[in-house]
DNA sequence: CATTATGTTTACCTTAACGTCAACTATCTA
DNA sequence: TAGATAGTTGACGTTAAGGTAAACATAATG
């Protein structure tokens, strides 16, 4: 359904495939609450995830990631990459990327003790919650329907096969 | 994630939940192959499914939708209803309407009994499957995540009920 | 028959998510 | 000191998926 890999007009975006591997480490590293350690600039980020140096700027612009500047350039922490690799996941299943700022959001917050905050988070993960498990269950439905199809494919292509065979004895 | 009930500027998407109704139905109708008995009108599609006319005629345009016309008004079959209800699934599980377009494209064409065609299909309907799996599992890791935080929550917010008896006693 | 309700086409408008290009700036290098 | 290299901002372009509005057609209805 996704990729083909046509790559008119450049930089297309990056397959389920290709998110995995940074994604594997990116998600690693976003436990490993250490901050200055391992350093990425844009190109590093860009290549792990197949992305352009475009795409990390508008994130930017949008406020989904806040790297910090070092004579004006883009330095980016392994958390700033882990939370790079949530956004990509979180688009590739379907998200908008103001979803994904409200969804970061509350990723971030959870931590101070407030109880109004608390509450907030609590009910707004519920509901992502079931809002993703709803998208599985039409996965699920969709994929049902196209084994359906293969399957009869499948069938197909053996009857004919059994009847060469059959013709050639 | 979606759907924050806003209505500003008219209609907006349907949530996934308001699908359901009039998905379940088409399903039902789309192994019912009687063609001509229930017709639809282009409202009642829109109100059975929660979009505007703009969007089912903006989809023919696309040639993902071909109703019959009388006198040039649009008369949908409950198969095109069906059609209809899986463009929109596929669409709230993040595929884009050129997508969609090849995937019904190989959904109608599984009947004439072409050897090439048949292995296009196969090789076809496998690689969407891989591709929705993916998705699939991520949406899983995506699932797990949003459990953990959500459980984290609960359990401070328990935390501070219990001091709060503790302090009372 | 005039009106109202439905529906149609054509054409332009909008928003999200980037792509592309031009003009700078800072750092390293020959 | 003059490139070469890697990065920056800013402005405009583009594509997908519709929204909106104007002008017209047809059918039912008072």
């Amino acid at each position: 359904m996704t990729n083909k890999k046509k790559a008119f007009r450049s930089a297309q975006a990056p397959s389920l495939e290709e998110l995995d591997a940074a994604n594997a480490r990116a998600m690693v590293d976003s436990h490993q609450d250490d901050d200055a350690s391992e350093l990425f600039g844009i190109n590093d980020l860009c290549q792990a995830f197949s992305i352009t140096p475009r795409t990390l700027r508008f994130y930017e612009d949008k406020q989904l990631l806040a790297p910090r500047r070092i004579n004006n350039a883009r330095i980016y922490t392994r958390r700033d990459r882990a939370r790079l690799a949530l956004i990509l996941r979180a688009k590739a299943i379907g998200s908008t990327l103001k979803e994904i700022k409200q969804y970061l959001d509350l990723y971030g917050n959870h931590g101070e003790g407030r109880l109004q905050q608390l509450n907030f988070v609590l009910q707004r993960t519920a509901i992502t919650i079931a809002d993703l498990e709803k998208k599985r269950s039409q996965i699920d439905e969709t994929l049902a329907e196209l084994r359906f199809i293969n399957e009869g494919c499948r069938a197909q292509l053996d009857g004919k096969r059994r009847q060469k065979i059959a013709k050639a004895s």
